[in-house]
DNA sequence: AAAATCGCTACTTATTTAGTAGCATATCGT
DNA sequence: ACGATATGCTACTAAATAAGTAGCGATTTT
């Protein structure tokens, strides 16, 4: 147990970079949570934020932007939809569900 | 496109619960970040604080608090560590690693 | 043409995170 | 034994983010 305080993170091989990204996006509140309500259909606006628990327009509307910027989702005819990338993410996160059910389950114990 | 404001979660299997307390969880800045560096080797917690570009004390105190009450983390002789349950997230969560570089190159496209 | 609904912005307040200082305990070298 | 250094962590303030509410301009419905 060294280790003074002054370290940058140098991550060496430069592919963690990426990931740290991906930590940044999903580690905002809400983000997962608008995905995968549109994984399950496109909705609009209004229909997204009811599925939201009615979370503020504003911050939806942060989202929407953060969200499209990044290319997970975007805009159609039917409303916001995930584009094939935001749904290869929800897919890669899928396993989730069902650890989250096991996670429960040793939680109450 | 119909659907008024006034409308709560209402998801009927129940299953959903579970993964709504993970959005909660993982949807928090630093969470996923700080299991990420443990999943290499047990750190201190100026170790792991240092591993985190710096991330202040308090709120690293704030996080180890919370994953350790939902038993994702835990203390031990080499220093704060995941436990069974917690290695077995960042397993599920391991993909993450390969779709962030394939999102990372079609962002730069 | 009136009423309702839409996506969204503008604002204020509440909650969360960042940033810094420092205390109490433990370990180390001399 | 003594001071020097390191550790885990708390306290406090400032900055950033989210919640909450009102409402505008546009479209759609009646």
């Amino acid at each position: 147990m060294t280790t003074p305080l002054p370290n940058k993170p140098v991550r060496g091989s430069n592919s963690g970079i990426a990931i740290m990204a991906v930590f940044d996006l999903l580690g905002r509140k809400w983000n997962m949570r608008v995905m995968w309500e549109l994984n399950t259909k496109a909705l609009s606006f209004r229909e997204l934020q009811a599925q939201c628990d009615g979370m503020s327009p504003s911050v939806l509307n942060a989202r929407i932007k953060q969200l499209t910027e990044a290319k997970l989702v975007c805009r159609s005819q039917e409303g916001y939809k995930l584009t094939e990338l935001g749904c290869s993410l929800m897919d890669t996160l899928n396993p989730l569900r069902n650890w989250a059910v096991e996670w429960e389950k040793k939680l109450r114990k």
